[in-house]
DNA sequence: TCTGGGGTCCTAGGACCC
DNA sequence: TCTGGGGTCCTAGGACCC
């Protein structure tokens, strides 16, 4: 049976939430109005662009570059702190709305989602409710977003994309030739900067190239990946919309520093901020690990990682800083240290936890105390204590030194 | 004052077992 | 008595997305 798949799409989310958050308390400017951007502490490296206005897109300043080049393109250039507990509220506030017309809604991203339509059409058209729902999200919560109507999700998702902000795109299977095969191939949704290169050698500049493309070459040369591309620009995708929730599969942290690190000592105790932050995100899941990773990124962007499976699962922060530290001490070769990273994965729920040889004494403590901190963090706030006893001693991972 | 941070999925190669 | 083949598990790294 066709299905009936809507992706709504926020235009410029982080930025567009931010200026209506800005106008509801009491601020006359509408930042969507002006050249105005999103990004980091350009003194802590965190200087990227994260969101742009319009206007700022006209100078021609892009997602993913450093705060100093956007100056550059736009001296006047206004920029504003991000903020996620904004976007948290905002991203709901869209999800609870287009509740209202179906169940089977996925967040596939904080800014975006998808809905499946096909048991909720009753008898209307399926571009007519696009157009609602785009009406009563600008109308009730004041920002705008682009909507793709399609058969299925990669065709909506691709059709959100077409021409921006406050629109509505179809993009059924026999439009496909007119309005997505003309496109470049790096148009493509999984076609990235390292893929784009390799097929425009191999000749396949547009997607329709690849859609008429022979799949077997392709499937050569990039294995599965190649098979997924050639559907993709022939349309065809039936994955699900995945409404329900899905467990986390891994968690992680990880921190560029204000300077860069030349030694070790350093190294481990931003590793213990971080990994105080990522197993407390942990518990708060009510999962544990059994597989912990680190990543070192040098000064010229080269990147480390070392793993460990463990034959017990945990989510305490001594158990695993103890084994981060190991990791991070075997991989550290002296080279200046620009970013620290801590990830756990193999998740697996609490409960299911099996009685282990190894669970003592010593674990059932650690265990107490990691709920004791969790629980002030809650009610503090999360920077209002860290951990000293017997680690070392903790510093904020966000101090400028 | 070069290049964020949080994820998912895939692959290649080595270790080990039978 | 000079070299097999299949399978699984683990690790490192890379690609992509937002």
């Amino acid at each position: 049976m066709e299905r009936e798949i809507l992706h709504v799409d926020v235009n410029n989310a982080f930025l567009s939430w931010l200026a209506v958050y800005k106008l509801k308390n009491g601020e006359d400017l509408d930042i969507r109005t002006i050249p105005a951007i999103i990004g980091g502490d350009e003194k802590q490296r965190h200087g990227v662009v994260l969101a742009k206005s319009n206007l700022a897109k006209q100078f021609g300043i892009k997602t993913g570059e450093p705060l100093y080049s956007a100056r550059k393109k736009c001296p006047t250039i206004k920029i504003y702190e991000s903020n996620f507990k904004v976007y948290r509220q905002y991203s709901n506030k869209l999800y609870e709305l287009l509740l209202n017309y179906s169940y089977k809604v996925e967040r596939f991203s904080i800014d975006e989602c998808f809905v499946d339509m096909t048991e909720f059409l009753n008898g209307r058209k399926l571009i007519d409710i696009a157009y609602e729902i785009s009406k009563r999200v600008k109308n009730e919560l004041g920002f705008t977003v682009n909507i793709g109507v399609a058969n299925n999700k990669l065709l909506a998702k691709m059709a959100s994309d077409f021409q921006k902000p406050d629109r509505v795109h179809t993009l059924y299977e026999k439009e496909i030739p007119r309005k997505m095969w003309p496109l470049p191939v790096s148009e493509l949704f999984m076609v990235g900067k390292r893929t784009f290169p390799k097929l425009y050698n191999m000749n396949i500049k547009t997607i329709k190239d690849l859609a008429l493309a022979d799949q077997t070459i392709l499937e050569k040369k990039f294995g599965k990946f190649g098979k997924t591309m050639w559907e993709y620009a022939n349309g065809i995708d039936n994955a699900e919309v995945v409404y329900t929730y899905q467990k986390p599969k891994c968690v992680g942290n990880s921190t560029t520093v204000s300077q860069d690190i030349k030694n070790i000592e350093k190294i481990e105790e931003v590793l213990l901020a971080l990994t105080e932050h990522t197993t407390y995100r942990l518990r708060k899941l009510g999962l544990q690990c059994t597989v912990i990773s680190v990543q070192l990124r040098t000064s010229e962007f080269k990147n480390y990682s070392h793993q460990r499976k463990l034959d017990f699962a945990t989510n305490s922060t001594k158990e695993i800083y103890k084994v981060a530290k190991q990791l991070v001490n075997q991989l550290y070769n002296g080279e200046p240290i620009r970013l620290i990273g801590i990830r756990v994965d193999n998740l697996c729920d609490e409960e299911e936890k099996q009685i282990s040889i190894f669970e003592n004494n010593d674990t059932k403590k650690q265990e107490k105390l990691d709920k004791v901190v969790d629980s002030i963090k809650d009610k503090y706030g999360y920077e209002t204590i860290t951990r000293a006893a017997d680690m070392k001693q903790s510093k904020n991972i966000n101090r400028k030194d």
